[in-house]
DNA sequence: TTACAAAACTAACGATTGTTAGTTACAATA
DNA sequence: TATTGTAACTAACAATCGTTAGTTTTGTAA
């Protein structure tokens, strides 16, 4: 599939966001990495805003959607729980980039994007907690403080993206078994 | 104690740079937020970038005397472990907004400066690392993959800083009690 | 070959950046 | 009272920022 002028520039972009953060990359840093002019970008987009929040926005609407399906669909709580780590591991694998964004260049969005990012957010945290206050009811799950639970695990999953590039040989699938155990059964 | 005037710049400083980062935030921004003008900083201050490594290193040499205290003292492994994720959270709780900055804008350090960041930043990940080998060596720590460990607890551990002021009425040493819990037995 | 659209270019804009120079206000000390 | 050091100020600098306007090159379809 070929890419649009537009995608090859939020692809580039997202590549240097990760490295030093939106606020440090220029237009100028941008457009360098593509051999054109800073000037040149504006032919395919709006501006800087435009570029982080299709990076932004787009990989979060993954996640919302994923979890919602998740969410809906019947399973016990472990169960749930095991499929919302695996199908994060996927996105992940997939849009390392515009998750560094995502993580730590969402701030920098406005108005209505803003907004909209939160609420995504938002939402797939509550779905997230959710899954596991059912798993603690079912007492499949124990009775520890949830928001601790939520948290440990949830940090982990996003920052998954920096660690990801020293996965190595470690396969995909290794990956998923592996963190689904350790996040879940511990370590002992 | 009473707070130098550069002790309070520092301050101030790290708590902009957890909101918007770093390159996002001008001498200006600090400047207004101490009541005072940009030109007056620099009273108190060599530039934009001390204000970083004093945060960054400061704060890094925290963790990276703890670990090596705790790696040089004898224990199993767990205890050890055990006692690395109790430190770590003393020091997150103390220091919140050094740790974004040392998570986020770490790359922004120029010259020695990053370095040495990086140098001890390496030697953290690897006294963690070492206590996990040794706890799979003796068992006390199933023999999964320890990269996936390390990770795992590693950046549940680093992300805190995030979480702790939604950390709300839940006490220090109950954090510690229930986080050492579900890092290290897990959640079943 | 001509016509048209896509995508590059040069040049420049106003705003903001970190920082410097030189000056003034104020409090403590001699 | 005179002196001195601290910490503020105003004004401005060169560099860089995102962006716009207008123009030229390039590739494709008629």
């Amino acid at each position: 599939m070929k890419l649009t002028r537009k995608e090859e520039i939020v692809i580039v972009a997202a590549k240097l966001f990760k490295e030093k953060g939106y606020s440090a990359v220029s237009m100028r840093d941008i457009a360098q990495q593509m051999d054109i002019k800073a000037a040149s970008l504006y032919n395919h987009i709006k501006g800087k805003q435009e570029i982080l929040s299709s990076l932004v926005l787009h990989v979060a609407e993954k996640f919302t959607n994923s979890t919602q399906s998740i969410t809906s669909q019947d399973g016990t709580a472990l169960q749930r729980l095991k499929k919302l780590i695996e199908v994060h591991i996927d996105i992940t694998v997939h849009h390392a980039d515009a998750i560094a964004a995502l993580n730590n260049d969402w701030m920098h969005l406005d108005g209505q994007d803003l907004l909209d990012f939160i609420a995504m957010r938002d939402q797939y945290e509550e779905n997230f907690r959710s899954i596991i206050k059912q798993g603690i009811q079912t007492q499949q799950i124990k009775a520890k403080e949830p928001e601790v639970i939520l948290f440990s695990i949830l940090s982990t999953l996003r920052t998954l993206y920096l660690w990801n590039e020293k996965r190595g040989k470690l396969e995909v699938n290794v990956l998923k078994k592996e963190l689904v155990s350790v996040l879940i059964s511990g370590i002992v």
